[in-house]
DNA sequence: AACGACACCGCAATCGTTTGCGGAAGTTGC
DNA sequence: GCAACTTCCGCAAACGATTGCGGTGTCGTT
């Protein structure tokens, strides 16, 4: 049926005056008596009159509403940074329309055309881990479509971004391993093709070498998920390779080798030492506890729509891009003291 | 700017033919000659013509959009129930605007009126825990707006739900804990006002008057989070209250407790046994792993949105109100064996 | 009496798209 | 040669709201 809904019209129609009387008196136009005013206030309050959103829209050529392109929303990083981005265009009136890519190329494509089709104000991205080609964010650009990346970022594609130091934090991670005592620290590195596995796999490398060890390839292993540490650390031990220290580049990949470690009767952080990326609302929990890295993901959000917001209401449209670098904050825990 | 998007009417004047053949042309309706429509697809795609959804929603006065409350997505349980919906609702060529009640009352008021100002076909609903007044979704039942509610369902609104049978998981929870030869079982529970906290003590109570054990208030303590968890299983232990198992209404109170019990130097299962509560990603990752209910969030979600697709598309909306109940799995693990 | 000022309100176009209806050509049949 | 069809396309209204412009009616002033 979907019949019910009031429009600008019934007022009109049921006061026997125009629809455009009705719209001003609704906005308290000057032009309007306060008795027409107030009968129309209270008709509309009686029926319960919402404006149609739509054709504001329409009309506006402008929605209130932008565009979110996020990976996968059950990790608490991604979730935390939703957060963030409501929390900010909620307080601004802004609407958001949330699109998972599943980390999928082609579902990120279709996400970006339905932001288009639904005419968002803005957009924010980050890309999935499948993402090589980028002409469907070109696109929108052409379009003229307000973007900005969080996280994830497109090499080659200037926009306004918020990222965090991986370079510096997986610095830091592994300055602190070595500052440990470790020598051979093992690490399991995110896609090379995506700009954050590739940061913090740089990092790590730099600090090996700052510390005038020794870069083993065969301690540098592409592994970013549970299973797939549980699997590299079984070579591993296999392999009888030597090694007291695993940087993971996320918390689940590190908890599925610290699971994999102790099922081997290997002590943690005695023997091994692992640290995690990304600190989840769980790496509190683990036994023993684990090192990771707060991405400040709720921060990420509500600075990257803090950015879009302005940039959508800027009349100037050509002020420079920005980069937002965010600190991260390595948090020690017990696997890894 | 935002001035570049081409609409149908460019494409007209371009090709020096009216905007209606322009658009019979697009849908390849029998009236447009072949010539014509090959043309018109042609500087479609050329000019990379992406039609308004939004003007198409304000004509057919349908959005193809579908909105969802939810408390918050930051739990595993939600981000999975979203999921569900997202690709349901995708696979049917809906999209999906997503809105967080972050738990409270007021954001959920707002949130169902710009569902309601964005003309949405249908909303998915779970309430928030502090939502008492339930004006506001009367309201949307009132214009005609289709809604399923899906694991926090409203009572006295008869409506579409989907919801897990709590009362027999907490049973048959508290059950297992009684037939591992636990005789003094605490519950941390959940709100009372929320139906699924209610049901899930209730289902306590019942398997522990079967089993003919006593029912001890001082055990049913209402806590529902990680801190409150650390808060009452001190108190328990500093009141020197005899218990040997607990039962928490969900599993970040129950790794709460977990981690108190054990910093004072009390094993879990042997001396106290701890079962959770809607299987998270990490309850396997505890030590010991925890026993959980999985509530199967993707599968509520997609059950939930197919619900809503039907109610939609039903020309004769006064067809009866379905409640679904999906089965919850006990997940046996090493922190109640 | 005539004119200007003012208060109040309606007409109509507009945003982008769809669609019923009608109309101008061209074709066929007899 | 003319009626009757086809084929192909355009006009205009509609969805709900906004807004520039103009119109009506009432006063007061000279």
């Amino acid at each position: 049926m979907k019949s019910g809904l009031v429009t600008i019209k019934d007022l009109a129609r049921e006061l026997k005056i125009s629809a455009s009387t009705v719209s001003r008196a609704l906005k308290n136009h000057p032009d309007i008596s306060e008795a027409t005013k107030k009968a129309v206030h209270e008709l509309a309050e009686k029926l319960n009159y919402q404006p149609n959103a739509v054709a504001l829209s329409l009309k506006q050529r402008r929605s209130n509403t932008i565009g979110v392109i996020i990976p996968e929303i059950v990790h608490y990083f991604f979730s935390s940074v939703i957060s963030g981005i409501e929390d900010v265009a909620y307080d601004a009136g802004y609407n958001v329309i949330i699109c998972q890519s599943n980390e999928r190329y082609e579902r990120e494509v279709a996400n970006s055309k339905t932001l288009l089709a639904s005419r968002v104000d803005g957009v924010l991205v980050s890309i999935s881990k499948e993402t090589e080609d980028f002409s469907h964010l070109f696109n929108l650009r052409n379009n003229n479509v307000p973007m900005v990346f969080y996280d994830r970022i497109v090499p080659g594609l200037e926009a306004d971004q918020v990222i965090i130091d991986d370079f510096d934090a997986a610095y830091r991670v592994t300055k602190h391993l070595v500052d440990s005592g470790r020598k051979r620290i093992a690490h399991f590195a995110g896609p090379q093709k995506l700009l954050i596995g590739k940061h913090r796999k740089d990092g790590y490398i730099k600090a090996i070498r700052e510390a005038g060890l020794e870069v083993d390839e065969k301690l540098i292993i592409e592994a970013d998920s549970f299973e797939k540490a549980r699997l590299a650390v079984m070579r591993l031990l296999n392999e009888k390779r030597d090694f007291d220290a695993i940087f993971a580049v996320n918390d689940l990949t590190a908890i599925g080798a610290m699971q994999t470690v102790q099922k081997r009767g290997i002590k943690i952080p005695d023997e091994i030492a692992i640290v995690g990326f990304s600190d989840g609302r769980f790496s509190g929990i683990t036994d023993p506890t684990l090192t990771s890295v707060d991405q400040h993901g709720y921060e990420m959000g509500s600075i990257a729509t803090q950015m879009l917001l302005k940039r959508i209401s800027a009349e100037d449209d050509t002020y420079p891009f920005e980069t937002r670098v965010l600190n991260a904050d390595l948090i020690v825990r017990g696997s890894s003291i």
